[in-house]
This record gives C-alpha cells, sequence and structure tokens, in this order.
DNA sequence: TTCCAGGGGTAGA
DNA sequence: TCTACCCATGGA
C-alpha cells in the first residue's frame, strides 16, 4: 500500500465539520463521515485506479488528505485529486457578500463568525445529479440505501477490501435498467438513471461542462429541467450545488421547517418558502441551509 | 390496509 | 402555467 499527503490551504479559515454536515451528503456513500476524529472518508476512483481518501483538519487554514493506494500516484493523479477536493469542499466560493447579510439576522450571526458557508458535494455533477434523484419522494433512509446498493453493487473495488468508489456513468449504463430495478431498487427513477448515465457514457450530454459554465442561472435551470428524473426541487438543489443560490430546492422538509419557524405550523407554498429568505437575494439558498431552526 | 416520504412525468386545460 | 393522476419502494 502506497500512502501519500495531499495538502489544502486556503487564505481564509476552512472549517472541515461545518463544510461536511452543511447538508446530507455526507451520510451517503461512498463518503463516510467520523464525527467523533472529524474525518472524512471517500473512495475515489483515478483513470488508473481506486484511491481511499482520509481528510482532516489540519489547522485554521488548512486540510491534509491522506491518499492510500495500491500503486503510486503520478504528479497529475495528486494535481487532479486536489482539484476534486477543492471543489468537493467548495474552497472557490467567495462569500464575503453574503457574511455581510448574516451579520443582520441573529440565526446566522454564526455563519461569519464561524467561517461556515461552503457546502459539501460531489466531485462529479454526474454523481450529485444521481444522488438528487434518489432523494426525490422517498425517505432518508431510502435515500441512502438505493445510493448504498448502487456504489456497493457498481462501484469499483478501492485499496481497502471493504469499500467501492461511486460507479461511473459506463458502469451504470452497462449495468442495464433491470439491475437498476432488481438490484439496486431504485424504483420508477431506475429508467432515468439508467438514461442519464447511458447519455453521459455516450457523450451526448456533458454535464461536467455545467459546472464551469458561466450562463445565467435561468439557463441552466433548463439544462437541468431536461433532464428526465429532475424537476424543480432537483434542479434548485443542484443548483446550490453548482454555486447559484437564488432559489431554494421546495421538499417536505423545507416546508415544515417553514411552517414552524415562520407560519405557526401552518400550510405554506413554495412562494412562501421563497419569500421567508427573500432579504438574502441570490444568497436564498445558503441562508436557508445555514438558518438555526427552532428544536421539533 | 392505507398513507406517505427531502417529487416528477405526462396529459389536458 | 396549473391541475389531476400515476408512478416503485418500504416503513409506520
Amino acid at each position: 500500500m502506497n500512502t501519500s499527503q495531499i495538502e489544502l490551504s486556503h487564505h481564509v479559515p476552512i472549517p472541515l465539520r461545518a463544510i461536511v454536515l452543511s447538508h446530507g451528503w455526507c451520510r451517503l456513500l461512498p463518503l463516510r463521515w467520523d464525527e467523533e476524529e472529524g474525518l472524512l472518508f471517500r473512495t475515489e476512483q483515478l483513470s488508473t485506479q481506486v484511491v481511499e481518501l482520509e481528510i482532516r483538519q489540519a489547522g485554521e487554514r488548512a486540510l491534509d488528505c491522506t491518499v492510500r493506494a495500491a500503486q503510486p500516484l503520478s504528479a497529475a493523479d495528486e494535481a487532479g485529486l486536489a482539484a476534486r477536493m477543492r471543489w468537493m469542499l467548495s474552497l472557490d466560493a467567495d462569500l464575503a457578500e453574503f457574511y455581510r447579510l448574516c451579520q443582520a439576522e441573529p440565526r446566522l450571526a454564526h455563519v461569519p463568525r464561524e467561517h461556515k458557508g461552503r457546502i459539501l458535494r460531489s466531485p462529479t455533477l454526474f454523481e450529485d445529479t444521481i444522488k438528487t434523484i434518489c432523494t426525490t419522494n422517498t425517505t432518508w433512509a431510502q435515500t441512502k440505501g438505493m445510493v448504498g446498493r448502487l456504489v456497493e453493487h457498481l462501484g469499483a473495488q478501492g485499496p481497502l477490501d471493504e469499500h467501492r468508489a461511486f460507479p461511473t456513468p459506463q458502469a451504470i449504463a452497462s449495468a442495464g435498467e433491470d439491475v437498476l430495478l432488481g438490484t439496486v431498487r431504485l424504483g420508477y427513477r431506475a429508467p432515468y438513471v439508467h438514461q442519464l448515465a447511458a447519455s453521459v457514457a455516450g457523450g451526448e450530454l456533458d454535464l461536467e461542462a455545467l459546472r464551469t459554465s458561466s450562463e445565467p442561472t435561468a439557463e441552466l435551470r433548463k439544462r437541468l429541467l431536461a433532464i428526465k428524473g429532475v424537476g424543480p426541487y432537483a434542479a434548485a438543489t443542484l443548483l446550490n450545488l453548482l454555486g447559484r443560490y437564488d432559489h431554494i430546492g421546495v421538499d417536505t422538509w423545507a416546508r415544515k421547517l417553514v411552517s414552524s419557524q415562520f407560519h405557526g405550523g401552518q400550510p405554506v407554498t413554495d412562494a412562501d418558502v421563497q419569500a421567508a429568505f427573500e432579504s438574502f437575494g441570490p444568497w436564498r439558498a445558503l441562508a436557508f441551509y445555514f438558518y438555526e431552526w427552532d428544536e421539533g
């Protein structure tokens, strides 16, 4: 086993725990979060091998990543992994304007004070899209099950036997719809996930280009809605993961929080959810993610 | 048995 | 743009 270290540093503090716990993704394979030790694990597939990542806080403005691999890493591998991790942890986000807005809201004052506001995402938009589709019209327990089975059955084996990487578009496409339905148990999502994987694997859809697109958010949203299985909720969630925070992905959970916090437990519409964070303008969704909700 | 979960596709208006 | 209806899955 070859072990190497990659250091990720930044000019501002980067609180690993706050980034990891920004939303539910840390509970979906191939990510694993060790709360006691403050360690983020991920099994990651490179072009030549699968590696095991272990990320930890290393001072206020730096993270250390231990990479375990069967074969020595090339310089290109290391640079590629560093870029993927910077994307995963949203280290490129400039939050100065959002922090100014947070100063006026007591329930968000912790955000600038504790240097929060970065959200956890997958290295590829492909993985984030499939995970988002697996959150629709189901419970978290089932989402974890669907994503877990996808990784266990179709992901490439890592250097530590027990863990696997997120499956490639090719792996999902070639597995076929029957496996996605019968083994992975994606339900009615199976044809959507298969079609997405096939179009990415076949080169008809360049999902990853959207990560660096400078198109207006409305145009980006249209592209996401064109994907079967992606509706208004999923599109908003994916836009958030692309660093466009002007629209909150409204699901039953968001409605419940906004209902109890702002409307005395009365039913709320999607527009009510957006309106609750209107003052945050293009930072609306980020304010929603980090808002300190009352218990219950 | 029925309901519903961090919704979405489709048809029809 | 809005509504009704259907969609697999599994826990309550």
